[in-house]
DNA sequence: CGACCGATCGTCT
DNA sequence: GACGATCGGTCGA
């Protein structure tokens, strides 16, 4: 297993950042607690140009600044008063794009991730949505803005691939206000899988 | 099943 | 002062 490096995320297409991320590891090591997730789920979200980005317009606030940064960064905000969200930066400076991780299969620390979440048992809801694996993961908007370089945030491969044809893709979940960019295939999941959001199909 | 609804609060208008 | 890139519970068919 090998922390992806910089040049994974400064690359300037995002939906293919996206579709390599799935199958890929992200780990988490706070107060030497390591918990960690194969990816299973993601979503595009192409900047300035696209309704449904945070950066659309090229809107910026203390929010979203950290989008403008070089990729390889995370950028966690609060969604509902409730829910961290976490997704990573990408391309170059100045260039706010951001994939959000929706759906990890659980591969190290399930019992950390049962106690941070305080659910009661393993099942698939327990990193299964952007809310959720945030929760079960421990990452929260504090986080935002930490190098995916760092010891306690990363992702990282290993020689496992999902097969192209188990990846789906279908418009983004919970962006209806993006009006013509809503229907954007930019979501990308692994078929079958039980920790995919939404429906199965 | 599907539809609906309340929780909860930082962020932007 | 309004509103989410959500979740899980409840209610009715």
């Amino acid at each position: 297993m090998k922390k992806l490096d910089k040049d994974f995320y400064l690359r300037k297409d995002v939906l293919l950042i996206a579709k390599k991320l799935l199958g890929k590891i992200l780990v988490t090591k706070f107060d030497n607690v390591e918990t960690s997730g194969r990816i299973v789920e993601v979503e595009a979200y192409a900047g300035t140009v696209d309704k449904a980005s945070h950066a659309w317009s090229g809107k910026r606030t203390a929010r979203n600044e950290v989008m403008y940064a070089d990729g390889g960064v995370a950028y966690v905000y609060l969604c509902y008063g409730i829910h961290h969200l976490f997704n990573v930066v990408t391309n170059y400076k100045e260039i706010p794009h951001a994939v959000l991780i929706r759906g990890l299969e659980p591969v190290k620390g399930i019992e950390a991730m049962i106690e941070r979440t305080g659910k009661k048992i393993f099942d698939s809801t327990l990193t299964r949505g952007p809310g959720n694996l945030s929760k079960a993961l421990g990452i929260f908007t504090r986080h935002s803005g930490t190098s995916l370089q760092s010891k306690e945030l990363f992702i990282a491969g290993d020689d496992f691939t999902f097969p192209k044809k188990q990846i789906g893709a279908s418009p983004r979940i919970g962006v209806e206000y993006a009006a013509e960019h809503a229907i954007w295939p930019y979501r990308f999941y692994i078929k079958g899988n039980l920790f995919v959001s939404g429906k199965p199909k």
